[in-house]
DNA sequence: ATGAAAGCGCTAACAC
DNA sequence: GTGTTAGCGCTTTCAT
């Protein structure tokens, strides 16, 4: 069963008594075959078990059937499940998953890209990468799909709008009757302006300041640092918005070792909704970015790209909407009951 | 800059009017070359953008310079860790790292991952494998490391003694003074026997009672479901351990709002140590078992064992130990004091 | 329906 | 130090 060599689609040839050509067309299901043939195939590669070789196939055919996924870490539970998403639908489609950790670096990302973009059919990249690589990645000739909201004209690009994102948090708050709110952003990615002009947006309007903070990084150990600086002052927010739900957990559990009561004297909201701010208590309000379903949409329109050089160009199919999620961890003092999700 | 089709090996030889023999050496460094060659080359190179198709080279060198990896679920931070240090060693290494999302699946599982043992050079699995794929596996004639405890002989495992975790728990929780002690397990993981029998091995000696519960599945859903079937009897455990942090804070989140309070009405600990661990009140008491740097333990041994046939057999490098990470969780009642992590 | 032959881009002997 | 050449395992015309 398992010689000492992997055998070949000669081996398989000979075993049947065909050439070579009748083996490859018989794998690719290219065309029908004698009764007694297709038997005699069937056999042998049953017998040697033999398997194509994937990279002598993509030197003639020009394919690797592998996607690149780059993220910028695996660790934040949004990207985790970003990848669930394009894992479910690659493997679906016969497709492998090349992934990158990107580990939130700034510098050295195109040498981490390079064997990706090698090795693979299309890319898929988290939009925080430098104008340089972005343009590189643009000149590749080959499919690229970016994560979230696009700087640049003419990328094709899968995920919320910001805006859209950063408003519904907003409007939620406003209604709260919240009249002065933080917001602790991530000045290094890409989305941060576009929040910004959303929490602006719905804040203007109703007459509501904005008060803007920035964590060293998207992580929870960031949002715990950034708490005192927000809170320990006079005129500090009622409620504050963690750039995503890791910097808003973390904000929230050093704002209670701090003293505060949250809701009552601090709500805190987040974004991306991921699976654990259902179970910090208090349970965390956030927008849903359907983490899981961006993935499937991202490879499945990836997917559609490679070898259908029309769709390359098209705009996204209906995008995602996200979703207010309704928690106790930024329901007003006054208003509390107990709705509990 | 970016032509039509790619520059090969041709291309360069002819641009630098040399051979491809020559390009190739040069490419590998291989070899020194005259000064007046060395530099025709650097910059026919850089005209060209050239780059080396991974595809045509490891059809020579019969390398793929790719590592597998295979978890049963990505959204577990624990697994989404080890990738995190795996990934960080095979780029130090110049390797890629495939990556297949099980999605905790025990039927399909060898489709899944057979084009990612044809596309690469080793294979990481996680050990909750059929028996049958496990034997597979082995007459890969391939390097294949497991995550986790072996449930065969001659496989090679890296990853935490389950049952020293499981006896590192039991044993704090005997010291505080609980005399009943409840085990959600899975009952489908190869490590939940160790796990009792790490507990029973404390337990029995102390003359402490272990209740058996089984989880759904390894998820946080999972320890919420269970948790009513556990505490809603008149026997109920003083502590309960769940076979990880996710089904610990489910039911730990369960059991708050089901009226307990814990750790006073009920103690709960956990397994990983997952970065969530920290963020829900009450912090939760776990045993850490390094997911990352089992991740980095794992890649780094893999690569030694590609092209080191020696080592292929080689018993695993002085093993990681698990650390009691003690919180606010699984303390007793009558010795709370006002000590947080 | 089946086969012969020409490569895909590269490395590794082996010559020079 | 540099070039020639023979494949690696496969797909793909083009014949038959």
């Amino acid at each position: 069963m398992s010689s000492r060599k992997t055998a070949t689609i000669r081996d398989v040839a000979e075993a049947a008594g065909v050439s070579i050509a009748t083996v490859s067309k018989f794998i690719n299901r290219q065309q029908s075959f004698s009764a007694s043939v297709e038997e005699k195939l069937r056999s042998a590669i049953a017998e040697l078990g033999y398997s194509q070789n994937p990279a002598a196939r993509s030197m003639v055919t020009g394919k690797t059937t592998a996607i690149g996924l780059a993220v910028m870490d695996i660790a934040n539970p949004h990207y985790a499940n970003v990848m669930k998403g394009a894992n479910r639908v690659a493997l679906a489609n016969d497709y492998n998953l090349l992934v990158v950790d990107l580990e939130e670096k700034g510098t050295g990302v195109r040498e981490m890209l390079e064997p990706l973009a090698l090795r693979t059919d299309g890319l898929i990249v988290s939009s925080r990468i430098p104008a340089d690589v972005v343009d590189w990645l643009a000149g590749l000739n080959k499919p690229v799909v970016f994560l979230g909201q696009p700087e640049r004209q003419g990328v094709v690009c899968v995920g919320m709008d910001s805006v859209e994102v950063a408003s519904l948090l907003a409007g939620y708050l406003v209604q709260q009757g919240f009249t002065r709110i933080g917001y602790v952003g991530y000045g290094r990615a890409a989305w941060n302006a576009e929040r910004l002009r959303g929490l602006h947006d719905v804040l203007d309007a109703a007459g509501v300041e904005l008060m803007e903070f920035d964590a060293e990084a998207p992580t929870s150990e960031a949002g715990e640092q950034v708490a005192a600086r927000v809170l320990l002052r006079p005129d500090r927010p009622q409620a504050v918005i963690g750039c995503n739900d890791l910097v808003a957990i973390g904000f929230m559990t050093e704002a209670r070792s701090l003293g505060f009561k949250i809701p009552q004297d601090v709500a805190v909201a987040g974004i991306d909704n991921i699976p654990t701010s259902r179970y910090v208590s208090p349970s965390l309000t956030t927008v849903d970015v359907f983490s899981e379903a961006t993935g499937e949409t991202v490879m499945t329109r990836i997917i559609s790209m490679i070898g259908d050089e029309a769709s390359r160009k098209l705009s996204p199919p209906p995008s995602l909407k996200p979703l207010l999620v309704v928690r106790e961890s930024a329901k007003r003092q006054d208003r509390i009951a107990a709705t509990e999700v």
